[in-house]
DNA sequence: GTCTATATTAGGATAGAC
DNA sequence: GTCTATCCTAATATAGAC
């Protein structure tokens, strides 16, 4: 296993140095190495250049660390697709943005997404904690994902136009995110069966940029 | 967590229960449920019904016992898939087969697609491995999974015959193989941001075995 | 706040009786 | 082949000096 630390996880440029976020830094880029099980407290002291003992001072235990890491993981992964999701543009631009954003993202952040498959697949916890992220259901009609709502309008909308073949929102946004995040999180074994060294999978996402949306959007042609 | 223990993994119908079997099975479920390195090897002794040191006189070690287990469920994931692959069909029913083939199959092993993800993301030795499954490459114009060869042959045709959208063989695989595993790798979070409950999911799943295919052949008409 | 030193348990592995 | 008992390291966590 290659070390690959990373400098700025969140991508947002908060650079400030104090020793919780030197700790939460470290703790990011370890737990998305080898897996929260995985991880060492050490490991994760080492990483951030601090004693052991420091991060029980900050944290307490393994496990508010491992979900304070995974909240902010989880929170960038939704982040992007929210604020386009819920931007005012047609439908087909979303896509494209989409695609382009995620693609973008993590060839910067490439253990994220399997980072989080596995932490959701492997913790009960993380399923209860990213419903209180998401936020509970406004009501019967109005869906607690807020972006749901806005796709599902506007594919209801082009769908009822005759532009758009039918298809269930859920569906919709299923697939889309399906093709994009997939690639990251199976990148170990995609790299395997089409024989890819780190260059070769750089060059398979640009290839991708390109295929996608037109795949995308020529799907549901009418 | 919900206990879910697994009759039979394999889901080939061997059913000889040598106590070698039963703690192969055993550790089948259990490391799919929380991760190899969440699993404690008591817990798939309990499970086996066996005493812990049975574990160690059959296996060695837990890393043993991890490749064992790791290789079997790669090998069931990608045994259909080639054997469908190389079939002497036209594309179009090897789509729909393939699509048809992996939805009912995870609806059987649910955890597979998750555990192979985390597992290939955590464990850099799990990447060797899978390598000399799918065998080294014949020569460098014969790909060494040999499905993708038999694939990109049928590609191309229909390309040149004006049949088919141009499209990279290996981003052809990549958006089947996406749209077939990404929903049941990242269930738990589908489940959220979804609000599906188990019934839930498995009508989610039998609605996609109708979208599928129309969506995926539809994506590349000319 | 940060360190050293230590407590305490967990968990993989083995020895040896049967 | 299967069990009981035990070893021993690794790993989380805390106490207490500075």
């Amino acid at each position: 296993m290659v070390k690959q630390p990373i400098a700025d996880p969140t991508g947002d440029g908060d650079r400030d140095d104090t020793t919780e976020t030197k700790i939460l830094d470290a703790a990011h880029a370890v737990f998305l190495r080898v897996g929260t099980a995985g991880a060492r407290m050490q490991e994760i002291a080492d990483e951030a250049g601090v004693n052991k003992a420091l991060l029980h001072y900050y944290f307490r235990s393994k496990e508010r660390l491992a979900a304070a890491v995974f909240e902010r993981v989880a929170r960038g992964l939704f982040a992007r697709l929210g604020m386009v999701a819920m931007s005012d543009i047609d439908l087909e631009t979303k896509v494209r943005r989409i695609i382009a954003a995620y693609l973008d993202e993590f060839v910067r952040t490439p253990y994220a997404p399997g980072y989080v498959i596995c932490e959701m697949n492997q913790n009960p916890d993380r399923a209860q904690q990213l419903l209180s992220m998401v936020g509970a259901p406004v009501s019967d009609t109005v869906p607690a994902v807020p972006f749901l709502g806005a796709l599902a309008k506007q594919i209801d909308e082009r769908v009822a136009a005759g532009q758009m073949r039918p298809i269930a929102p859920r569906q919709f946004l299923a697939n889309l995110v399906s093709l994009c995040v997939f690639p990251f999180a199976a990148r170990p074994m995609l790299s395997v069966v089409f024989r890819m060294d780190d260059a070769g999978f750089r060059e398979f996402i640009e290839e991708r940029k390109a295929v996608l949306p037109e795949f995308f959007l020529n799907a549901l042609r009418p």
